[in-house]
DNA sequence: GTTGTCTGATTGTCTGACAACTTGCTAATC
DNA sequence: GATTAGCAAGTTGTCAGACAATCAGACAAC
């Protein structure tokens, strides 16, 4: 048994994602109804069922509600949107690095305050598995992402850690980038000397500079993601 | 047209969240296979579409995952659960509390460097009508919302602002216990003063000040949380 | 032990019907 | 003219049954 097997596309969650981006692409705004069911049946040329198996998902969501007798209605203010949504409507990294980088300083102090062994090997096999991959010229991004989420755990707190883990996801684009060694030869040693300073200061116990460690390297992070941007904006024009 | 008009119940709402309490209190723990749906249905004494409509929810949630001809399985490692669900796993407010004095901290510098004169508006608004409150012996509980709301959307950074909300509606009910006059007639006075102090360094732009106070008053949420989880306990003896 | 086929089980979709609820229009009343 | 009550039409919520699509396990053949 394989939970984590890749599912064939339903045709109720291609409705989902369509409503979904008409809602967050704004053609359909927070406040206005939605067609009715069966509309929306004859729009995507599928049964009521499925459209309301898509509606049920966005309920679920926070982002409609529905009215019997009146309609489906976009909420007027998705006040419980989960992460991910909330990046597929902002895809703004540098307003979610802010956010990274009040969050992983604090983290790396805890971490430094109340990691155990068990972390501090954690943390290790993934630098480790950094350095070789860094070695045999590999992309070292799983075991960065890994770090990361090392930390997190070592600062014993689950909401901390959620935190992390979705910044973490919304930077494995750029992260990815970042190790590719035939593009950008340079930046993964950048970015492993930083990892391996931040190592040594949550080994050492030392809150103060563990947090500044963490700090230069999330600021080195916002400078690589600048020039990463720029960079990729000029292979477009090629 | 009222968006928020309460709904009335529904089956598939209510079948939604029994099966949601049934995974997250472990009794469906991560990988399990839910009953089928037909077993479902004559559990619940519904239909199957009722059934369906629940479980699609869950699965906009990310919480299962169906597998046509297999059956419905519980994800193994939920990796992208909204707040609201997170909060309902893991009640611990402490931790959440952490996670608030990181960020709110952070943010109220942030506000005090790019609050708008609309924000300041907004933030006095919302002072003004807990003191009001105070004044009246009424509940200030729905303005002090409106309060940090006002401070996070200052920032100008919508992550932060969602997690500031995301973490302020985990307090809620604290907020409520704080502002109930009759029970605890120093708190929000104290609270209150508090929030003067914050608005006025926002007011000055003073950064530093603004994050002192700000963590000065989490400090002080801290305690009261502290004050009413030991009054609650006591109250629940009786 | 591995591969192919078949069967039974389960989810996904469709259709039609009726219940429950909402909204707007019209008629009656003041 | 303003207000209220009743009703029809429209919309969502639920039910039931049928069939399609997919999966897992059993068993046979190699």
């Amino acid at each position: 048994m394989t939970v984590n097997k890749i599912h064939t596309p339903h045709l109720s969650e291609a409705v989902h994602r369509e409503l979904e981006r008409s809602i967050l692409d704004g053609s359909l705004p927070g406040g206005e109804k939605l067609p009715t069911e069966h509309a929306l049946a004859e729009r995507y040329a599928v049964s009521r069922s499925v459209v309301r198996e898509a509606v049920a998902r966005l309920k679920a969501e926070g982002m409609v509600e529905a009215r019997q007798g009146s309609g489906t209605y976009v909420a007027k203010q998705p006040r419980v949107l989960s992460f991910k949504q909330q990046a597929e409507a902002m895809p703004e990294l540098k307003q979610v690095l802010e956010l990274r980088r009040i969050v992983e300083v604090a983290v790396a102090g805890l971490a430094a305050e109340r990691r155990s062994e068990a972390d501090i090997k954690a943390i290790r096999a993934s630098l480790t598995a950094m350095d070789a991959a860094l070695a045999a010229g590999d992309s070292g991004a799983a075991a960065d992402d890994a770090f990361h989420e090392a930390i997190a755990a070592a600062a014993k707190n689950p909401y901390l850690q959620r935190v992390v883990n979705f910044v973490s996801a919304q930077f494995s684009e750029v992260r990815r980038l970042t190790w590719e060694p035939a593009d950008y030869p340079n930046l993964p040693l950048r970015a492993q000397d930083e990892h391996h300073k931040l190592f040594e200061a949550i080994i050492a116990c030392d809150v103060e500079v563990a947090q500044r460690y963490a700090a230069s390297h999330l600021d080195g992070v916002g400078s690589r993601l600048h020039a990463l941007t720029g960079k990729a904006a000029g292979r477009k024009k090629r």
